[in-house]
DNA sequence: AGAAATTGATAAAGCGCTTAACTAAAAATG
DNA sequence: CATTTTTAGTTAAGCGCTTTATCAATTTCT
């Protein structure tokens, strides 16, 4: 049968209160019976339950990640990351994958209220404001990261979409191309890239493609070659770049250009986002907008922390910056 | 405050006893009664704790999936296609990184017990021995996925790795290759593919590579990309086919050919195994042998529910076979 | 009509733990 | 030495739920 903090009192002569106050070192307790105490504890390989101290308003050192794809590189990376650091603490990781579904959002975030998870991290694509608005309002502690919802007050580790779309513009630009296409699905952090790409095109008065449409599909490869063969099989003879939102997208694209016979980069170059293990693996490599993976799961793995301790009051909006990493699947006009 | 059992069975004018069976749907109640706490429960929005009726012996809906490294495009994979699976019955999933370190299996494994998951999946990696045997003992359920642990009864679903290793030989052989390296990491599961690898050598009498080692890295791009430029510099002239015991490798391997100037598949021909997104997207496209991950993640899903639900009580192993999908890296000599 | 069986609901114990309130003994104080 | 203070440990209530035993009210049977 499974010890119980009983078994442990019994064997060693004291009130349960007693082993209660060694377990959580708190209250006095004599060097004496303490020392006894843990060696019962040890000698009958006690194990505290969580739940039992998880009812009387302890914490579950369990943290709730919604993501909306966990076999999607960018995210199980971010989920590792998270991980990670989570260990550091104690804390274990609920992974829930929504698919971008309001219903799955809210089943889960429900299901894990349930089981009292400490607080909730809300990776990018989470989409349900009501709810989110309604967690900050009941105080569960909730950080989001690689997102911005810069309407509302709420903790956050975002990476400067806009940014990273203008870096990309500015990277293409140098290089000579002046049509350049963009895939994207459409999603917050998307609509922030576009517009920052669209910004730095303007500033070198270059106008920006006429017949742009988001994907319907899911950032995934084959969506991503659907729009880039429709792209570059455009009658005005088609871009001679495309930006791809993520690197998924972009290698869809890389395949396209490929499948049309053509040459990535020589005929059309491709920039990609967020520098997954995938980016160093397609070829050509390719050139992508780095995502600081590690840092933001760390940070936002922090920051949930502190809300959970209670720590922070005040709400912070961490931005982290993106880089461009240069590899082949670009080149000058 | 957050609503419980008490403020429904107040509201309902009934018992606390009363609510609790029309939420469990348990034992006798009339109609009327029924439909009128239904009322109040949907009213006052209440959400049975788990935590308390974990503490009495109920499930908590929650189980332990623990693998070696979740930012690994197959277990990632794996966990997505377990994860959905699991969602359909209601379940929850604690994901859990070992790195194939012992100390991280058991810390895990104890921080879950104490947290009452319902289960455990094990994930290949996992070397372990005699925690599972004492988990098994204990009756924890447990259940192993792309492992197989043939010396003693635990239940399995399970990769036919000596017939995958196999499938790999026998493609490469056919294509004329008798040099042919492997790359592996020593996980029992490569032990397998290995053993399946040189039987089919064996079998047509071509001898098996003298110098081959294990890699000591984790099973990723860069070690691979050490060992197979290893064997490629060798003083005999290298190998013509190299098999790689995952698609990581693999890559590695084509980068390292590469680097040295030679062509994939003309000169040297690559396989990997798994067939993870990965394997579609390099270049050139992966020749593997492919893990039926999706219908892996179902059935050992399957399996520890009906093991934690008492409906198995006889242990099974599932053995899924591999099969041959065949892409651009490999080539007739 | 009265006994027996059935039905619908309740009271109360208990799951394993935390914690506020309390007490007895030991140490410090004047 | 008597009194206050400190220390070490205990008692008991309670977290939110499940479940068994119990009971009152109906219904069924003879």
């Amino acid at each position: 049968m499974k010890v119980t903090i009983y078994d442990v009192a019994r064997e060693a002569n004291v009130s349960i209160a007693t082993v209660s106050k060694v377990i959580n070192n708190t209250g006095r307790i004599g060097e004496k019976t303490k020392r006894k105490v843990e060696e019962v504890m040890k000698r009958l390989d006690y194990q505290p339950n969580m739940m039992a101290s998880a009812l009387m308003g302890k914490q579950t050192k369990t943290i709730g990640l919604l993501i909306p794809d966990l076999a999607n590189p960018f995210f199980s990376e971010l989920a590792r990351s998270i991980e990670d650091r989570a260990h550091e603490f104690g804390y274990n990781l609920v992974i829930c994958s929504t698919d971008y579904l309001p219903e799955k959002e809210n089943k889960y975030l429900n299901l894990l209220k349930r089981k009292n998870v400490d607080g909730f991290i809300l990776a990018s694509g989470f989409e349900n404001l009501e709810k989110v608005e309604e967690m900050v309002r009941e105080h569960v502690p909730v950080a989001i990261v690689a997102r911005d919802f810069p309407m509302f007050s709420i903790n956050t580790v975002a990476l400067d979409d806009f940014m990273g779309g203008y870096l990309a513009a500015s990277h293409l630009m140098k290089l000579g191309h002046q049509k350049i296409a963009v895939i994207a699905r459409d999603v917050w952090s998307n609509r922030e890239r576009l517009r920052g790409f669209k910004q730095a095109l303007e500033e070198k008065n270059i106008k920006f493609m006429e017949n742009f449409e988001y994907i319907d599909g899911p950032s995934h490869v084959e969506p991503g070659k659907k729009m880039a063969l429709k792209y570059l099989t455009c009658d005005d003879g088609g871009p001679t770049a495309i930006f791809a939102c993520n690197d998924l997208l972009a290698i869809g694209a890389i395949q396209a250009v490929k499948e049309l016979g053509k040459n990535v980069p020589d005929d059309v170059s491709i920039m990609g986002f967020d520098n997954t293990l995938i980016a160093t693996i397609v070829e050509p490599p390719l050139t992508t907008i780095a995502q600081p993976i590690q840092n933001m799961g760390k940070e936002v793995l922090d920051l949930i922390i502190s809300m959970i301790n209670g720590e922070k009051k005040e709400v912070m909006r961490l931005t982290l910056l993106p880089s461009l990493v240069e590899r082949n699947s670009t080149s000058p006009l």
